[in-house]
DNA sequence: AGCAACAATGACAACGTTGTCAATTACTCT
DNA sequence: AGAGTAATTGACAACGTTGTCATTGTTGCT
């Protein structure tokens, strides 16, 4: 493995010069610093964490606040976290409780980096004030709400929820039911907005009896789903907000004889492991929440680069399964 | 943070001898040993990682090899092993495919520390044999199967299935189905010897025509379902191998109309998110995975204690929920 | 008691990086 | 051109631990 004195032997310069260059200091001639990136690159360097850590007075700590019904979600969010610190050799302190002393406590420790908020803490006005205060950074995911600051990292949901929703009318679906989030969660009114948008766009009414309220759990999408199959008027598709819900609406939708997708479509949100696992399997969106995290970890370990009240937004795809189909002939 | 220079004054001894007390090595003496344990409590000392993994020439790479269908175990088990790995300051090398050279070069590599084997790669004959030739030491979870060496982890698969089989016949059920998991997993098959054993102890008859071969899919749990529902005698209750299987027997039940667990009790195994996720909520067995991983994760990393050939047995639970009732009179 | 052999302990360098401060170079202004 | 200032670079210590080797203490044997 080479080190910087490596490196710098290969640029002709010092090793303190490497060490300003790879951690992006300024006051480095470009000409210097591009013999010294060429090096890296020839010689494939990788920063030793350990000697890094051992040696800089950096705090090395970085907060997770998840507080989260879904247990898929808190998993996916927890491995990319972990992930995103073994690799810029950092230490995570999780906080699936948290209260003001808590975070204070956090914010005031010299070890402390800054914070990551998951939805719906991502917008909760007392963390978000708390934490300004505070002076610590912090990353806040989900949510496009400018709000307290911070950097924020979403998909673009409205989108996303947009194409999907179009997904069901080119299939000749016209009357589709949507369960809707969460109302603390930002990204549940985006998904709603997206919907209503595709349907406006492709000249269907939008309904708001065909609107219900869940709140992501798979007992909210049983249950809107049961509510939804006894209108009059029938949906012959359901957009869920997530695929928790998702699986609660498959759930009604046996308990009531019909079977998806002949009868029914359905879709969800998310692609969690739930969408794999359930039968049939779901069409839905595609979100990496690892990589969200992973990206929230590395605008704090790199501080420098500027993305203070910034917006990051990240692919989403949608997954194309077995629980849509053509709508029946009526 | 106090260092182990803090901890030899404290003792009255030189921070070597504190080093070499804290890797316990041999050749201190019993008496010196406790003076710097004892120092050590007092000052609450913690072993900087960054400082040891900097000057040290152990290896510290854990290559965890992991090829499971279900999505959700990989995540917990991905999970445990980062939380583990962060503990101990080491790197993991996560491997979902994996073929002969792939573990080679990594049993080769002087970094690599050693394996985690997941089922159904624990009994994997050529893996276990390819892993003994080269004499990197290994982990295994979840069998109980002697083979070729290396220490096992998991928990009691036959008492656990007893138990919850045990809790079906306290209910009332004497007609209880079962679905089996994967061949090729060990677990597998002690799930189904507790399952026959808590029904001789209990003087009911093992009809196997009650006994149905699933794959631990959430889909083989459903046409497995809709084998038993289809019965002359059909079961009161069914038991399946894991929660993915359990899930996929709620959706065969709500096909035919049968209301869980009204007419239906369903049982599952492993306590995953998906337990909670479904509707209604999973009486099933917890056995921590995570917990199991980080052990394994201790293990390779303090390979000082002798765990060559043994075999570990974690502790599991009954967790009683919704999908559970009492039988119907017939 | 005296010696060898071994057990127990200590002194000090080294790991690869960042922090501090000094030295050099380049730039601006008269 | 020369002085003054700012930008750029370098020399070297330091972080907390383990590795190596030297030193001291203890035990067993004659």
């Amino acid at each position: 493995m080479p080190t910087i004195i490596d490196i710098a032997k290969k640029a002709g310069v010092s090793f303190k010069t490497v060490s300003r260059v790879l951690n992006e200091e300024v006051n480095v001639r470009p000409a210097t610093r591009q013999k010294v990136l060429d090096a890296v690159k020839i010689l494939n360097y990788r920063t030793n964490t350990s000697a890094r850590n051992l040696r800089s007075k950096r705090p090395k700590v970085i907060a997770l606040l998840i507080n989260n019904p879904s247990q898929s979600y808190t998993q996916s969010v927890q491995l990319g976290a972990l992930l995103g610190c073994q690799k810029y050799g950092l230490f995570l302190s999780l906080h699936t409780k948290y209260d003001k002393k808590t975070i204070v406590s956090l914010a005031s420790n010299a070890e402390t980096i800054g914070f990551i908020l998951t939805p719906p803490i991502s917008d909760n006005k007392k963390v978000l004030e708390t934490l300004s205060n505070l002076k610590k950074p912090f990353v806040r995911l989900g949510t496009k709400h400018p709000k307290a600051g911070g950097t924020r990292i979403c998909i673009d949901d409205r989108q996303a929820s947009y194409k999907i929703t179009e997904h069901l009318i080119n299939l000749g679906h016209n009357q589709i039911g949507f369960i809707k989030g969460h109302a603390d969660y930002e990204t549940a009114t985006h998904r709603l907005l997206g919907y209503q948008e595709a349907l406006e766009a492709n000249g269907l009414s939008t309904n708001n009896g065909l609107i219900v309220q869940g709140d992501f759990s798979y007992a909210s999408g049983l249950v809107s789903t049961e509510k939804l199959l006894g209108l009059n008027e029938k949906p012959t598709a359901i957009f869920a907000s997530n695929d928790e819900m998702a699986a609660g609406a498959l759930a009604a939708a046996y308990k009531k004889g019909m079977r998806v997708p002949d009868s029914l479509s359905i879709v969800g949100f998310d692609d969690s492991p739930i969408a794999m696992a359930v039968y049939p399997r779901l069409t839905t969106v595609r979100q990496s929440l690892s990589n969200m995290i992973e990206k929230a970890v590395e605008i704090l370990a790199k501080p420098q680069t500027d993305n203070k009240n910034k917006i990051i937004i990240l692919d989403h795809a949608l997954v194309l399964r077995d629980s849509t189909g053509p709508a029946l002939d009526t």
